[in-house]
DNA sequence: ACAATCCATGCAAGCGCTTGCATAAATATT
DNA sequence: AATATTTATGCAAGCGCTTGCATGGATTGT
């Protein structure tokens, strides 16, 4: 490929002037940015972001280090579709990488994005994780780097300024309170893998419900398996199979409660006259199941939001009065899957 | 950051020396590998991958462009997600840049992976495109650039052992004549915006089965919509209203089909006992209604491991024998939305 | 013990670009 | 007309790394 040491040449002018003409860095004659701009035609000129990045000692480049592939998940293919727009708004270039849900993967990933020089990263800890595990050692990382990092979905206490989170425990409660409010009293719970972090945080929100509703919780009725569809028809089986003794179930994710439907049809039991059920993430989809499945939304767009100017705030170095606002709630998503009781 | 410089001073050799511990190349005496790393560690050095992509004039970087945001495609997910493994596993970084479904979207951002001076592109081309419009400058793009250059989903004439394709036809024969087969005469068809070349595409196959058996097409029987839920919903409402005098429904992608099941279910008709029902793509959620719905899977995985291999001897300049085995076809996933009339 | 060989390391150029400083030419000032 | 100021362009260093070539010391062969 041609270089802009070609150009020049071609053009008859010194490096510096095509540099000049090509970023509109410097005043410079017509004559001569013409005879710049036929070479770089006639050559195919295209510049070099490597060497730019390299001499300018900054990438125009903002890390993503995203937990898994997003298949299957509306809720990170919405996030990574919010950073690429909020990217493109700043004029910068997304770089993704995926820690495949793993601590070590998650290190690997922020560090392979500090090797390639980000501008900044945004971390977006993997709701796979006990929280515990990598927490100290993404405190450390962030002492010992110096480019910005915001991390999202993960409190760490040493940075508060450096985090953005959901809060789980109300975003699990909210649906469950809901319930009870529609006169539910028996209501099942089908949890993800309660090794994982976000697991326990919303099966806790579940229980705090039941809880200031003063309703003791059942462990007949808390089920626990693998997130997805398949996980969820399995989990509700299992419920179906231990008791009919309840009036609504609440899920884990969205996922889950469509694997539920599943289930709850195959053992004739009907939405919502017999049971009623409720996600969780809101996916579009939901509305399209009969009868349309209630969810609890993220705040994606906000949220991303939030992580971008707290990411900005840092390359500008200002001053963080409060780590307030840093922290979101989901919002009820009412639709048919619900009866009063 | 620490620098290379940095090190050398630090462990009291050579940059070079430091540079021929870090990558191995060379052999070095125990001593100073050790000063170097001591040094390494003590100064949290990192190397600057930009840096070195200048040096070596390699960025390890391939680039991938995606028509849209991956939201609500599972096959584009699928995709970025097969993608970033042969990625992986050529030990390469996976750059993705979006053409927002826009064909001088689509050249800026080969372009802007060009400039980035990835070591090869998979271009992905927009399913919203009319052909035509994009082939020509697609062409003349591959012959201006020296970086190696892959499409899917689009054929160039002038450059057949630079594309991978899926035949977009037959898959959508392929329900269709299944449907003859099983006694079906009556098929209506929900076509996706006909003013893009897949959805003309699709259409065709519609057609063309239908001429294989000698059926003739009944314009009552054709709807054209918006792709995704909505878009079914509203198309199959539409069908509805004009005539009911169909007992089976094929749709550009399963998302439309499922929109359509929403219109059915609320018309009162049940499938498969009043309506067959195929949609294509084969998405995971499809075997989660209720009944599960058939649908034609796409050869996600071939066919990227088909494009990888190709852009491979593109970077190696193998001899391309023949353009054969660069098209692909979808697979009938059979379920219980059909019924034999 | 001396030449031949090998080994570990250093030197310096080069990758393609940006940018502060210098300078010659053009223009403005008096 | 002579000086001061501005303008357009060039020069060269530097960004952090790699790598071909050079070199001095250690090792081997005879």
């Amino acid at each position: 490929m041609a270089t802009m040491l070609d150009v020049s040449r071609k053009a008859g002018v010194a490096v510096s002037t095509v540099s000049r003409v090509l970023n509109g860095t410097a005043k410079i004659s017509q004559a001569t940015r013409d005879a710049v701009f036929k070479a770089v035609e006639e050559l195919n000129y295209r510049p070099n972001v490597i060497a730019q990045s390299l001499s300018k000692q900054q990438t125009n480049t903002i890390g993503l280090v995203i937990p898994r592939g997003v298949k299957n998940s509306q809720y990170l293919s919405q996030l990574i579709e919010e950073c690429q727009k909020m990217a493109d708004k700043n004029g910068k270039f997304l770089l993704i990488s995926q820690s495949d849900d793993q601590p070590d993967g998650a290190i690997r990933s922020i560090l392979a994005l500090v090797d390639r020089r980000c501008d900044a990263i945004l971390y977006c800890h993997s709701s796979f994780f006990e929280q515990n595990v990598t927490a100290d050692i993404l405190s450390n990382l962030i002492d010992k780097i110096t480019v910005p990092l915001v991390v999202m979905n993960c409190q760490l206490p040493r940075h508060p300024n450096h985090c953005v989170w959901l809060d789980n425990e109300k975003s699990a409660s909210l649906p469950v309170e809901y319930l009870l409010e529609q006169g539910h009293k028996r209501i099942a719970y089908i949890a993800g893998p309660l090794h994982q972090h976000t697991s326990k945080s919303r099966l806790l929100g579940y229980q705090q419900a039941l809880h200031k509703y003063n309703i003791e919780l059942d462990p007949l009725l808390l089920t626990e398996a693998e997130r997805g569809f398949q996980g969820g028809y399995l989990a509700c089986q299992q419920l179906l199979q231990r008791t009919t003794d309840f009036t609504a179930i609440c899920c884990f994710n969205d996922q889950m409660a469509i694997g539920a439907v599943k289930a709850l049809h195959e053992s004739g039991l009907s939405i919502p006259q017999d049971i009623s059920l409720f996600g969780l993430d809101n996916e579009d989809i939901l509305e399209f199941f009969e009868p349309s499945i209630c969810s609890v939304s993220r705040p994606t767009h906000k949220f991303v939001l939030c992580a971008v100017e707290l990411l900005m705030a840092h390359l500008n170095n200002l001053h963080f009065a409060t780590s307030k606002d840093r922290c979101f709630y989901g919002e009820l998503k009412i639709r048919k899957s619900v009866r009063t009781v």
